[in-house]
RNA sequence: CGCGGGGUGGAGCAGUGGUAGCUCGUCGGGCUCAUAACCCGAAGGUCGUCGGUUCAAAUCCGGCCCCCGCAA
């Protein structure tokens, strides 16, 4: 149950209101979605329904129009990794009043293990913005030092600590959650990875009214996109990261204009647990299909491992096919699957097994169907085309990732 | 000072003191209806970098640069 000292402005329950279909229009805007240009190092962003280029969350807005005349509330973030930032620069983006943000201390980490300072952290310090970081939000001086910030709303987005019913209460207009789901499904903590790892074709960010609960807060707004087969967690989680900006805007908007309704989660939900290292390991005897999923949902990160020769092996990139199909296709070309030797092998193949070795890829059976691995990483290496990999080890066909 | 692996022809690897090798790719030719299959031949490397030891170093020693896995 959600509770809060005083009514928030112009709350009121019933139905969430959608917001996704003006985004879906966007479709082939290459580069360019409404006024807000996205960049990335990375990679392109390509979704069924976006084709964005991002760097880093380095938005650039032509003609975002704050509030005329807004009720202005003094802001509090909360936020901690990559996901959080791209909100974080909304909010300075549309010009609202962060008073303060709040981010996990700097942690040792990388090799050599460095202290290192939060993305938000980094950002929040480029914006000028005073940057908190208590050990334990929950202890008197973190609940001290938010209360001297006196927020109207706080703003929470992947912050990484549990709130208190205190620090619940303390802003007049309760705190907002950015979560990386259609929420009530996939709660917790890793929501775009398990979306994508369980073959979702659409999945979306909503905003909530946190409660003493994991995810279980009312929902507010709701955006949605579509995942395409080939879709990596990076990518989702890019395009993501800005709708959840844009989105978090156009709460603030709504609250601030009284228009804002607030619906229970009341559908039984999934969970999207914390990942682990089973989560990672490949399971030969699953299908094709369930294994493209998992191998994409894992990149980039933290990646999908199989063993060979007694070694792991991460990959990273993968196509399900069915020997079936007469025809495979690969960047345009056709090639004509010598289906006449590969046919028998399947049928005495176990699953695992690496069957062909193509321009592109190994062909390997699965327990239901055939995977072609593309892009493969020994440990200690960097990533390289599966076929390198085998050519460099004088692998055989007939061999067995298990 | 967290643990560890690695930088060798276009790619991936082997090679721990004495003429630099393998798989793949590339180029040329052959066989094929055809091919990423097969056969023949060729090109291509100052072995990350700087210095040291030695008659002789990819190989031993030291400094530096860069890459990656685990762990967080």
């Amino acid at each position: 149950m959600s509770m809060w000292p005083r009514r928030p402005i112009g709350v009121s329950r019933s139905a969430v209101l959608h917001t996704s279909a003006r985004y879906t229009a966007d479709k082939r805007s290459s580069g360019l979605v409404s006024n807000y240009e996205l960049r990335t190092t990375n990679y392109e962003l390509r979704t069924t329904n976006y084709e964005l280029r991002t760097t880093n969350y380095e938005l650039r807005t032509t003609n975002y129009e704050p509030l005329v005349g807004g009720l202005s509330m003094r802001l509090v973030f909360m936020g901690t990794p990559d996901f959080a930032v791209a909100s974080l620069r909304a909010l300075v983006r549309g010009a609202h009043d962060v008073v303060g943000v709040f981010t996990q201390p700097d942690r040792p980490s990388g090799r050599g293990r460095k202290l290192k300072p939060s993305p938000v952290k980094i950002v929040a310090e480029e914006l000028g913005l005073s940057v908190f970081q208590p050990e334990k939000i929950k202890t008197l001086e973190g609940i001290q030092q938010l209360q001297a910030l006196a927020p109207d709303c706080i703003i929470v987005v992947a912050y990484g600590q549990i709130l208190s019913t205190e620090i619940l209460q303390l802003p007049c207009n309760g705190c907002i959650n950015v979560h990386a789901s259609l929420l009530p499904s996939y709660r917790g903590a890793a929501p775009i990875h398990w979306a994508v790892m369980k073959g979702e074709t659409r999945t979306g960010v909503t905003t909530m009214w946190m409660d003493e609960g994991l995810d279980t807060g009312d929902m507010l707004l709701k955006r949605e996109i579509v995942i395409s087969d080939e879709a990596t967690t990076g990518q989702i989680h890019d395009v993501l990261a800005y709708l959840g900006g844009e989105l978090l805007l156009d709460t603030l908007q709504e609250l601030e204009m009284g228009r804002l309704t607030a619906t229970p989660q009341t559908d039984i939900s999934n969970y999207a647990p914390l990942l682990k290292r089973e989560h990672e390991r490949i399971d030969w005897s699953r299908g094709a299909v369930e294994l493209h999923h998992q191998i994409r949902g894992l990149n980039p990160w933290p990646g999908a491992f199989a063993i060979f020769r007694g070694e792991n092996l991460k990959i990273w990139r993968s196509t399900p096919f069915l020997y079936k199909e007469k025809y495979l296709e690969t960047e345009g070309r056709k090639f004509e699957v010598r289906a006449s030797s590969l046919e028998p092998r399947v049928k005495a193949a176990e699953p695992g097994q690496i069957l062909q070795v193509l321009e592109d890829s190994l062909v390997v059976q699965t327990g239901d169907g055939v995977l072609r691995i593309l892009e493969v990483q020994p440990a200690g290496k960097r990533a390289m085309p599966a076929r390198d990999f085998f050519n460099g080890r004088h692998g055989q066909t007939g061999e067995k990732l298990e």
